[in-house]
DNA sequence: CTGAAAGCGCTTACAG
DNA sequence: CTGAAAGCGCTTACAG
């Protein structure tokens, strides 16, 4: 029994034209004369126990217009940070709307190519892209940020417009200033991280922010992605022994968690010991994503991210042509409790 | 300008009739004259100038079908178990078939109501369910299972028909042979699983299996989630001790690194140094998951689940009705140089 | 191989 | 408020 068939059935029943019994099920006429109303209810349940379902492509097409969304992550995984809680952010943001998600890939080339993005809207059915590529700066990628008959929003790059990005230099800056609110003075940044993001360069410019403004020194080791194995080992190393003189223990920050546990490799060469000597804070995607061994860590707005750009996404399908860079805070937690094994 | 027109205006160009047009861009023709071919050549060439574009709603409804499948997932997140290399096994078995992938969410109650496959089918545009439900054995869920009407195939559970799952007997029993090869006797298994789920039950048996056809005498701790903060805890002290002695480290196999931090609490507090008295395995979804504090892991096969899975459900989309239940084997990664931290 | 027609399942004006 | 019609963009027989 095809759908048509059931509508059929169901109009045949009741005593009406298919089209009406499609408009009821379609709930967007108010009734008011009792008779209507109790025809209405007779068709609704008729079809509720017919298993009737409408179908959406038949509406999309009716429609033109698809009522869905595509989350474009790259093939390279290394381009599309993807954590949990931003797919949870864009479900919950999507389902708020009444919208489909469909779940695409694409490379470099695909980006490139200003066919690609029409591409996707049409065969993937859908109205507007929310783009996940975050460590690719292709000029030509930008074409299709601002393209107006492809509606896009992008996670996770600086573009200006039609972007959401967390606000990396704000949260170097907080974490940093937590530290030094609890005292601590001898503070070092470590940030060899392998990504192209601005967040590379964002958080030790927040880092800097805050030691300045305290009137501290800022002792800040960056890098490309190789260096620890060469110069940048026994730069961390003199560095390392430097902040290391003084009352308490001395902070290093970390790009990431990995750039920690380089500080906590040399730290064992030098006698230090976390906790005592040495303490760690870092940038993380989940709270206690630093497997305990940060004593402060700030937490990536990764579900605002995916509800924030959601919504932004939704208002340039519906019209609007450009949207603003949205920058999210993070959330900074301090005093965490380290680990037994490290402590 | 819409796509009707599109097509139109270059069967208009071309001098040919519309569902020419629309034929010869299907390509499911192959032309033999040369005036044909060139013909069509010129079609494809205008279609690729105006930017024409497929509708694939539109083809769904004419076809009455829609090319595409939704992966479900459990709206509360522990009872779905979502690691990245599930994601892409299932996008790289979808794009080589040619099918979209529909992204959703489901509740308890949702799965127990046996309209809502249905209305997922037609709602969501697919034409099948990857299920990725796991920990939530609601009997009524098995009536999903084998409904004809609505192709389904689940991901980790155990069901005898219609699913993938990781072989976790065979992986147990396998990291504890590779143990036991490598000259360990004194091994011990440690399970507090939270998560309802056919592994809880399988990992120790397959551990024992090894043990027993060694002819070695097994020690596995099971219980409730729980229990590691009662009796548990003290139970596991005096079998850690009892496993203590002997020539060479003892092994213990944890169900997840959750226990294997338990094992490293108390052999803090009993003295033992990881690495020279006690070593550690267990279960991780990616290579070097247990943050290098494992000298032996066994790695899920999640990239195969997606892939297996996706193949097992085309299958049934296309007509055959039960799929045997596959059991898909893990990794199983020996002598890993453990982290300088932990050494 | 092409054209003309009917159909997929819906929505949207438009008379009544 | 309803019915009849036209339309959305495709596919699939069916004559020629």
């Amino acid at each position: 029994m095809n759908a048509s068939n059931l509508i059929q059935q169901i109009a045949d029943t009741v005593g009406v034209h298919r089209s009406t019994v499609l408009r009821i099920l379609r709930g967007d006429l108010e009734y008011r004369r009792p008779s209507y109303v109790q025809r209405a209810e007779r068709v609704r349940e008729l079809a509720a126990r017919y298993g009737y379902r409408p179908n959406t492509a038949a509406r999309a097409v009716a429609e033109q217009r698809f009522r869905a969304v595509a989350f474009l992550n790259h093939r390279d995984r290394q381009f599309s940070h993807l954590p949990s809680p931003l797919i949870d952010g864009v479900q919950d943001a999507l389902d708020a709307a009444g919208l489909g998600l469909l779940l695409t890939r694409c490379s470099d080339t695909d980006l490139a190519d200003p066919g690609y993005a029409p591409k996707v809207l049409r065969e993937c059915c859908v109205d507007g892209l929310l783009v996940n590529v975050n460590a690719l700066p292709n000029p030509r990628l930008y074409d299709l940020l601002d393209r107006p008959d492809t509606p896009s929003l992008w996670l996770n790059i600086r573009a200006g417009r039609n972007c959401i990005c967390p606000d990396d230099r704000a949260a170097a800056r907080s974490l940093t200033e937590a530290l030094i609110a609890r005292g601590h003075q001898r503070i070092g940044y470590l940030g060899f991280g392998t990504v192209r993001h601005y967040s590379k360069a964002e958080r030790p410019a927040g880092y800097r922010d805050a030691m300045e403004a305290a009137g501290l020194e800022p002792c800040a080791i960056t890098g490309p992605p190789g260096s620890i194995a060469g110069g940048g080992r026994a730069l961390l190393a003199s560095a390392m022994t430097t902040l290391a003189t003084g009352p308490g223990p001395a902070v290093w920050i970390g790009y990431s968690t990995f750039e920690c546990i380089q500080v906590l490799h040399l730290a064992q060469a030098q006698g230090l010991r976390l906790g005592e000597d040495l303490l760690l804070a870092s940038f993380v995607d989940k709270p206690g994503g630093g497997n305990r061994m940060l004593c402060a860590e700030a937490v990536a707005p990764s579900y605002d991210l995916g509800r924030t750009g959601v919504d932004a996404l939704v208002r340039r399908i519906a019209g609007e042509l450009e949207q603003p860079e949205i920058a999210l805070p993070w959330t900074i937690t301090t005093d965490i409790e380290p680990h037994p094994n490290w402590a």
